[in-house]
DNA sequence: AGCACA
């Protein structure tokens, strides 16, 4: 019932979204929060009555969209929870990349066919029941060959310079709304935790800190912290 | 609730 029978897409669809954030901060959001999932290809969004509140993500990879819908399901975003299904169609980016876009007057004339196809499909086996496709979902992995981690308003950040200490990653952290404290462990070196005021802040500031080097040899890995 | 590409 909450997961809707739609087959796997790199772009997914978005509902639930707080109608009041303007369009273009919505899209940055979204483009912010998502990209730890992987190459975000495109974030569509409208303010028309019957698409406000919905947006559309397209990934370049099938699985990170597939991260995307089960990790950020319900995730507080702007104050309401994401309700993300697979998209049903493939994003304009997408088939024009592959050079299979339709333009918009003719998609019509397009979708009849592809019903007709369906008809003559005639299935040999007469199968009805519910297609469990992901039964086994594939361990979910970030780009960076980590394992994603469910969002959280603390961040676990690796790879620093042994030397670094707490207010100079104060500074840096600060400067990304909702910061409340860095947190270092002396028999740890290289590594530190920081905490945000909620996942959603804590998501903008790893999105944009991601790979910041204090040294040229040391880009920092940021992941959220486990619970 | 609402599946588009202004």
């Amino acid at each position: 019932m909450l997961t809707a029978d739609i087959p796997p897409n790199q772009s997914i669809y978005i509902q639930n979204l707080n109608e009041k954030v303007k369009k273009e901060e919505l899209k940055r959001s979204l483009y912010c929060l998502f990209s730890q999932f992987g190459k975000i290809l495109d974030v569509v969004a409208l303010k028309t009555p019957k698409l406000r509140g919905q947006a559309w993500v397209a990934f370049s990879e099938v699985t990170a969209a597939s991260n995307a819908v089960r990790q950020m399901q319900n995730f507080p975003f702007y104050d309401k929870p994401m309700r993300i299904q697979y998209a049903k169609a493939k994003s304009d980016c997408i088939t024009k990349a592959e050079g299979t876009f339709v333009p918009k007057d003719k998609k019509r004339k397009q979708e009849e066919k592809v019903e007709r196809k369906r008809e003559e499909a005639q299935r040999p086996h007469t199968a009805n029941g519910p297609t469990s496709q992901n039964g086994a979902p594939a361990p979910s992995f970030q780009p960076n060959g980590q394992e994603a981690m469910p969002p959280n308003n603390i961040l676990f950040i690796q790879n620093l310079p042994h030397e670094t200490t707490s207010p100079m990653l104060q500074y840096l952290f600060e400067q990304y709304p909702g910061f409340k404290e860095i947190r270092m462990i002396d028999a740890k070196p290289g590594i530190a935790f920081v905490e945000y005021e909620d996942d959603v802040q804590s998501s903008m500031s790893m999105q944009a800190l991601q790979g910041f080097k204090i040294t040229p040899q040391n880009p920092m890995v940021i992941s959220f912290a486990k619970k």
